[in-house]
RNA sequence: GGGGGAGUAGCUCAAUGGUAGAGCAACGGCCUUUUAAGCCGCAGGUUCAGGGUUCGAGUCCCUGCUCCCCUACCA
């Protein structure tokens, strides 16, 4: 099979000689790593060590860049030029007393990946790359750097990572440059890096090798940053506010807390058959039931279900839960925190708030965010109540939606209006409004407090709200449920109000319910979308642009079966 | 799940069924202010894999693999 990527088959080629022998075969490596390879070796001659050691005192090639002084510069030059000039009109001027040269340039040191190279003979010019700067310059003059870093420079491959050390000048051209006085080497990239200007292109390569992505496309680089931003953003937000972070388990005995398939595993020591979290809700409830007041968790959540460009079968949610809140303190909390990340993003960009783009919108995050209810929203889309059953039938059917499901008994009224509710209602939502919408139908939110006053209602309502930005659902907040016996009748009307497949998934959980017998505080809570929510701020069209390492189908089968398999008879 | 598209040199891409090419990268040479440096020279291929049609297949047909787009499903 061709894997369509710089490191080609010569890595599979290699790592299966591993299995062998340790010894990799010249003829099994690509020539362009041959190359390479002898280029190392040079280096190696010339003294060093390719693969560098511990450097202090590294400038970032931003830093260095602004610390150019454009007066020292020219104070440089002018007197550089002084003494020549002094020289030509007076050659027999002893060198001592010709006019001396004043260098007051800072010196900077710093370390980067060699993006592009022109060698002009007797002067080379380098481009490094970091995190903070695409490209900056280094000037490598057979006359003023050392003579081992100059001969380096003459073996550099592009991707090669190297340190140089140097003064600051303007070039002719008026570019900040390090005139480098030494230069070393800091690694060896022995992959044939990818086409110079356009970086790598091809997806799934750039998704497989993230580390080649990474420097050959630096916005992937500054996307994964500033999610990491956002993420630290966020926590300092929700400590400010007395929350306080949590850790919850991964491994469960029944995936709790959604409705979704999970992925399950085997743990040997208890011989118990596991699942992954599908959602760390009713662990922090249980905290709220023995007394920690606010709790967050920034949860690694696992679901086995299809991939697409908002779904990984592994992603990242904040859930929330603040005691003696309900579902609108959440809404206040959330409005506020999204607000504040929105403007870290925006200032990271360098754009406005008011004006973020994804896609095709520029969303407003500045403005209060609108809010209008499940209801209206229903009217406003269908031109008739929720609560008019024999509309809500006519319309499924003129939309040919199903109205029984497979084995014939008919589906509930309040899937019908929900099923109306996302086909349709949901497109009214202006995508470049944040819009909260509230107050769902009591039966689609079997945790949630019911609305008080609504219980007699046609349809009976739910203290939540759904969050919508750009298009996408962002995460739902509730007034939790606290009262056991509704709690556990909601459990089984749950069970039974499901077709089989999905009640597989789906498990009446005794000891969570034992828990609220215990008395948990009235509480809202939160789910929010960590990984839809930098796709929005950092205007990334998939979710995979967002992760460093998306879920790839293996080019060939992985380990992963076989050591269970292995495990297993282990344990025996 | 359904529909459409793609896979060719390390990378980015060409090639009516008729000798597989270019740019960049690499390699050899020249060059001390270049910006995608320039000039001269040289090399680089299991056209994703496996079948089939044909005198002849990168191209047409079938199967498989991987990715992309649209659509559907999915608290």
């Amino acid at each position: 099979m061709r894997v369509r990527s710089c490191v080609s088959e010569q890595t599979n080629i290699e790592s299966e000689r591993v299995d062998e022998s340790p010894e990799l075969s010249e003829a099994d490596i690509h020539r362009l790593e041959l190359q390479r390879r002898e280029n190392r070796d040079a280096v190696r001659m010339l003294g060093f060590n390719p693969y560098g050691q511990r450097s202090d005192a590294l400038m970032t090639l931003a830093q260095a860049h602004a610390a150019f002084d454009e007066g020292a510069d020219l104070e440089n030059k002018e007197s550089t030029q002084a003494r020549k000039q002094a020289k030509r009109d007076t050659p027999d001027t002893p060198e001592s007393e010709l006019p001396a040269i004043v260098d007051q340039r800072p010196i900077v040191r710093v370390a980067g990946r060699v993006v592009l190279s022109r060698d002009n003979g007797k002067l080379i010019w380098l481009n490094l790359r970091d995190h903070t700067n695409d490209s900056f310059q280094i000037a490598v003059s057979k006359r003023d750097c050392d003579e081992n870093g100059f001969k380096l420079a003459k073996l550099l491959d592009n991707g090669d990572i190297i340190i140089a050390q140097g003064p600051l000048t303007k070039t002719n051209t008026g570019e900040v440059t390090c005139w480098a006085s030494t230069l070393e080497p800091a690694s060896k990239c022995l992959v044939p890096p990818p086409e110079k200007r356009l970086g790598l292109q091809d997806p799934d390569a750039r998704y497989r090798q993230r580390y080649i992505d990474m420097w050959s496309n630096p916005d992937t680089t500054r996307t994964l940053l500033l999610r990491s931003k956002l993420m630290s953003a966020m926590r300092r937000y929700l400590e400010t506010n007395e929350f306080v972070e949590v850790e919850t388990p991964v491994l469960q005995t029944q995936a709790g807390g959604a409705a979704a398939k999970p992925f399950f595993t085997h743990m040997n020591a208890l011989h118990l058959d596991l699942s992954l979290r599908i959602a760390p809700e009713l662990y922090l409830k249980r905290l709220l039931v023995g007394g920690m007041p606010r709790v967050f968790e920034v949860s690694r959540n696992f679901r086995n279900e299809g991939l697409d460009k908002s779904h990984n079968p592994e992603f990242t949610s904040l859930e929330v839960y603040q005691a003696f809140g309900n579902y609108e303190t959440m809404l206040m909390l959330t409005e506020g925190l999204i607000q504040e990340l929105a403007q870290l993003a925006a200032s990271e960009q360098g754009i406005s708030a008011a004006a973020m783009p994804f896609g095709e919108w520029l969303i407003d995050y500045e403005k209060p965010f609108e809010q209008i209810t499940y209801a209206e929203l229903f009217e406003k889309a269908m031109g008739f109540s929720m609560g008019d059953m024999d509309k809500v039938r006519d319309a499924c059917a003129a939309r040919g939606l199903k109205t029984k499901s497979e084995d014939g008994t008919p589906i509930a009224d309040i899937f019908l209006v929900n099923e109306l509710f996302e086909g349709v209602a949901e497109d009214l939502i202006d995508p470049a409004r944040p819009t909260f919408v509230l107050d769902y139908p009591a039966s689609l939110s079997p945790l949630t407090r019911p609305k008080a006053g609504t219980e007699s209602d046609p349809v009976p309502l739910a203290e939540r709200w759904d969050l919508f930005i750009g298009g996408m659902e962002i995460g739902p907040a509730y007034t939790e449920l606290n009262d056991p016996d509704v709690q556990a009748q909601k459990f089984k009307e749950q069970l039974a109000g499901v077709d089989d497949e999905e009640s597989t998934f789906r498990s009446f959980d005794e000891d969570f319910v034992n828990a609220l017998k215990v008395g948990m505080p009235p509480a809202g809570g939160l789910g929010l979308g960590m990984d839809r929510l930098v796709m929005l701020l950092g205007n990334q069209r998939t979710i995979r642009d967002v992760l460093p390492f998306p879920m790839m189908k293996p080019l060939r089968p992985g380990p992963a079966a076989t050591q269970e398999d292995e495990s297993e008879s282990s344990d025996h």
